[in-house]
DNA sequence: CTTAGGG
DNA sequence: CCCTAAG
């Protein structure tokens, strides 16, 4: 049995020890074997990077100290009702607008049946806006998902390669820090859009750390496992716990994928002892992302020492083999094999492992994933880790890929997890069901990441029908020409899901809803939804006729009078 | 940086 | 989603 990644020295175990093949031994010999193995590793590893680990500075308190002292008075966004109560110091920046915006409210509130708001709440807790809020049509979280809708807000957890420029930085900041208000967020994206820049495509070194363990080969059924494990979460909760200074390190650069290397296995084996014996082997264990950040100054040697820790974070939490049947986690260890199903070779291509976080961080900091999702989108689930136990539920599961024939070698998938489909999209702590065989399978050898050449493209990631929710409600109050605005209102959390994505989206829900249900594609919008789209298109862009009038008839009278 | 619009 | 022009 090999330990190999392109990172981690070499580990060999005599095959001949390593495991026994009695029937109801085989998956324990497995647990402790990797677990071992993998103990080891974080030791070392742990070992080896502890002079190097412990040099977080304060930056971020730093700046936090910023935001506070900037957090001084500044109109922020102008919704329409805000313009509405002209009479309660309106925001500067609008204040010569006034009329005009009082216009286009009333028209397109009322169209849309939309009541403006005259009393100011007390938002201290509950809002970060401005404090004058409308009444905010309800969004309705569908039963049975995990979605967040806070107020008009979208909370989006969504794990997402953003997370750690930003989202991490807003969490600690709206957590420690309630009173702050929007503003001081708009002048935290401010003051950071540029050190960090939001764009998944240049914001941070993104190591797509696809270090292919090579945990064990087994077996002569060739019944493959991949297991895949969440790192990042492990990793990110860790040093969020530890007061991890994302902030440190501003001058972010690049992101780099770096893809896996090598993979190689060797086969054991076993001599049976009565019953049949089960051989399966387990081909990789993939960590599928881990999100590091290092300035552009920083030497090659520093950014081997940040991927070391966030190695050892993650290994160093510890980890646990979880096993799988049908896609089925199996709890009960008591069982034999067969008595589980497992005997012959059939069975055993429905052998599915997973790796599971071994303890949950301490970390109590609430939401650190919570992934709206659709009630109908089996391949994600939210996980709420306020409560933590729900992180031993939040393991990547892997699918049982059956390599049928033996020793064959991994069929190279259309590997790019990350690629394309959202169901490919390995995310933290997105489970993705074992129904989806390919949905992980991970990339041995030769699949070159083509990411990592062609272009930096964003994966696809289709709206829900939650955010799809989120997004009219804001246009209709908003409008259709602020994307900034309905960003800020309603996906700021969602770091992935830029005002141009926004922008986009309308776009095409404007245009789905035009077309024929025939005609549409992808994760049905509910047709309640595709009307309000269809009802605040016209009204904006209505009124966008009647400003432009205005504004014409206005300059014409100047012009006239001059 | 934001918007708007074509690709 | 991407890219770009324009403000």
């Amino acid at each position: 049995m090999s330990l190999i990644s392109p990172v981690f020295p070499r580990l060999l175990v005599p095959p001949g020890k390593v495991l026994s093949s009695k029937n109801d031994g085989v998956v324990d010999d497995i647990r402790t074997t990797a677990i071992d193995l993998l103990a080891s590793l974080a030791g070392k590893l742990l070992e080896e990077s502890e002079s190097s680990s412990t040099s977080s500075t304060n930056a971020f308190v730093e700046g936090k100290g910023n935001i506070i002292k900037q957090e001084d008075v500044e109109d922020d966004d102008v919704k329409p009702c805000e313009s509405e109560l002209a009479s309660k110091s309106p925001p500067s920046d609008i204040t010569s607008e006034t009329p005009l915006e009082q216009t286009r409210v009333s028209d397109c509130e009322r169209g849309l049946g939309l009541k403006p708001c005259y009393k100011k709440e007390d938002c201290d807790d509950i809002t970060e806006e401005t404090g004058v809020d409308i009444e905010k049509r309800e969004v309705k979280t569908p039963p049975g998902t995990d979605g967040v809708l806070n107020q008009s807000k979208l909370v989006c957890r969504d794990d997402d390669e953003n997370y750690c420029k930003y989202n991490r930085f807003s969490d600690r900041c709206r957590r420690f820090n309630r009173p702050l208000t929007r503003v001081g967020h708009r002048r935290m994206m401010t003051k950071y859009g540029r050190a960090v820049p939001r764009d998944t495509r240049t914001g941070y070194y993104h190591v797509l750390f696809d270090a292919s363990f090579v945990a064990s080969a087994l077996f002569l059924n060739s019944t493959c496992g991949y297991m895949c494990l969440d790192g990042c979460l492990l990793y990110r909760k860790r040093k969020l716990c530890n007061g991890y200074n994302p902030w440190k390190h501003e001058t972010v650069q690049r992101k780099r994928r770096l893809s896996d290397g090598g993979l190689s296995s060797e086969s054991v084996t076993n001599s049976p002892q009565k019953g049949e014996s089960v051989k399966l082997s387990i081909k990789s264990f993939r960590i599928p992302e881990l999100f590091i950040e290092v300035p552009d100054t920083a030497t090659v040697g520093s950014l081997k020492r940040t991927v070391m820790e966030a190695v050892a974070a993650l290994l160093g939490d510890g980890i646990r083999i979880g096993v799988l049947v049908q896609g089925k986690k199996i709890r009960d260890d008591s069982n034999t094999l067969s008595q589980t199903g497992l005997s012959c070779r059939e069975n055993l291509s429905n052998l599915g492992f997973t790796l599971e976080p071994g303890h949950v961080p301490l970390c109590s900091e609430s939401h650190v994933i919570s992934t709206p999702t659709d009630s109908t989108n089996l391949s994600e689930r939210s996980l709420d880790s306020r409560i933590p136990f729900h992180l031993q539920d939040a393991d990547h599961v892997i699918s049982s890929e059956n390599c049928v024939e033996n020793n064959q070698e991994l069929v190279p998938y259309q590997s790019d997890i990350s690629a394309d489909e959202p169901s490919s999209d390995s995310r933290a702590l997105v489970l993705v069901s074992a129904l989806e065989p390919e949905a992980l399978a991970i990339v041995p050898l030769n699949e070159k990441s083509k990411r990592t050449e062609l272009s930096q493209r964003r994966t696809r990631r289709p709206f829900s029908v939650t955010e799809v929710e989120a997004l009219v409600a804001a246009v209709e109050e908003l409008g259709t020409g602020r994307w900034r605005d309905v960003k800020l209102r309603s996906f700021d959390d969602a770091s992935h899901r830029t005002y141009v994505d926004l922008k986009d989206k309308w776009k095409t829900l404007v245009h789905t809803a035009s077309i024929s249900p025939q005609q549409r594609r992808g994760e049905p919008v509910p047709q309640e939804l595709l009307d309000r789209v269809l009802a605040a298109h016209r009204c904006w862009s209505q009124h966008q006729l009647k400003q432009n009038g205005k504004l014409q008839a206005a300059a014409t009278m100047v012009g006239s009078s001059m």
